[in-house]
DNA sequence: GCGACTTTGTGCGCGCGTTCACAAACACCT
DNA sequence: AGGTGTTTGTGAACGCGCGCACAAAGTCGC
């Protein structure tokens, strides 16, 4: 694309346009929907989209996804659309699936071992390099082609495999012990599935992925439109 | 648990002062993380919190979590803090968990497998009253102590069990079809673990958990952090 | 080659959510 | 009782994100 559009000075750079930009989290907490959305497209043999028919897929309003995607730079074509693979390449670069990142999953109990054998990691930009458990029933089984081994290794493993992400699915009592060793070990991205709160020094991201927490707040809806009005009784209606 | 909350209440209930005024979203979504933090402290035996403390425990600051419990109406005492007990009553009625919601669980794969025996769905406010897969292998099976059934009987299953919230774990081909079946059946709330959009009418919420996702927006971040400038060639410094 | 049509990209206004600053309210001490 | 200290609750300012309206830029038909 860059041949396209570059009239003037091709002598520097014109490659990456708006490259470093910051992009709004809310934009990037996107992009791995549109990239999936683009990915199925590409999938069914679709090589063009509107912002209309993609945003339809991934859920959104087009104009949204327009601004979304302008924090890019600019690889639409006015009058036409998206071409579907170049769009899916540059999102992929943007979120730095370029390369395979290596992530350890730390506590093997039911979701443990539900995400080890997730294929959606291995297909969406990562593999995993590692499985570890406190429970020495547990060390040495062999969970989705790896051997499980023990917690103590932690640090070990972190470094010869450079994992860059490291996935707790502990209990909550031992989330805390093992994301401190994450971070001492040199992990600055942890996705936490463990029910509790970890602190973390500044320059660590964690993202916290709560079962019963989505639950909750689909719960608060429900109850309130079940129960339209609390009950029969007339509450005070305090006009503002 | 109806009895606790009774409809009826005479006539002058004072109670419920604030009661039905509408709660932002972003305040609902935090709920459930600060009943959590009350229930540790709880069982800690601490009786009384202040909103530091508290904020600390659920991982914000202490103004929104302030501002966020100031919805739900005046529960704390200035100079003093908050009623660990009486403060997770409020939320938990306020969330609508004074009754535990029946919960059905469709495809039982890696994924659905653990949710089924998720502990923690059951001690905070659901129980799982039918799983459903559709691959005659699996139906049948018992899985956390309940017997498979077909997703052929879902309809039946959901009006015979009241559920009110849908779980779908499928693979994302089957995903829309499930939920049509659910939303036809009577669900209005659908928890969505397939990586895929689900159209729903209004009136009916769906939340979406996608794994691979919350990766891959770390995976953005951790590539901002390793790779301060993209690669070798003479970017732009822009100096900040 | 030119006009009509389609679709992208974006400046602007608005509403929601977060943060700040401070007054109100309560406990405790003297 | 009154003064002091502590903590809550909230009005107000600020910033971000979303949606609208429209200009820009390309394609297509003739």
């Amino acid at each position: 694309m860059e041949g396209l559009n570059p009239r003037r000075a091709d002598a520097f750079v014109i490659a990456d346009p708006a490259a470093r930009r910051d992009i709004p989290d809310a934009t990037v907490a996107r992009l791995p929907e549109y990239l999936r959305a683009l990915t199925d497209l590409a999938g069914r043999g679709v090589a063009s989209v509107s912002s209309e028919e993609l945003a339809t897929e991934a859920g959104v309003r087009s104009t949204k996804l327009r601004k979304d995607l302008s924090h890019l730079g600019s690889y639409g074509v006015r009058g036409v659309g998206y071409e579907v693979d170049m769009l899916a390449h540059e999102i992929t670069r943007q979120l730095g699936l370029t390369q395979s990142w290596p992530v350890a999953i730390v506590g093997l109990g039911n979701l443990g071992h539900a995400l080890a054998a997730y294929s959606g990691f291995a297909t969406r930009g990562f593999h995993v390099v590692a499985l570890l458990d406190r429970d020495g029933e547990v060390v040495g089984q062999k969970i989705a082609g790896l051997v499980v081994g023990s917690v103590d290794d932690l640090e070990q493993v972190v470094s010869r495999h450079g994992v860059a992400i490291g996935v707790i699915a502990t209990s909550a009592s031992s989330a805390q012990d093992v994301c401190d060793r994450f971070v001492a070990a040199g992990v600055r991205s942890v996705l936490n599935f463990a029910p509790c709160v970890l602190s973390v020094p500044e320059g660590v991201d964690v993202r916290k992925v709560d079962l019963a927490t989505e639950l909750q707040i689909l719960a608060f809806h429900e109850q309130r439109k079940t129960v339209p009005a609390r009950t029969g009784l007339p509450l005070l209606e305090v006009a503002p």
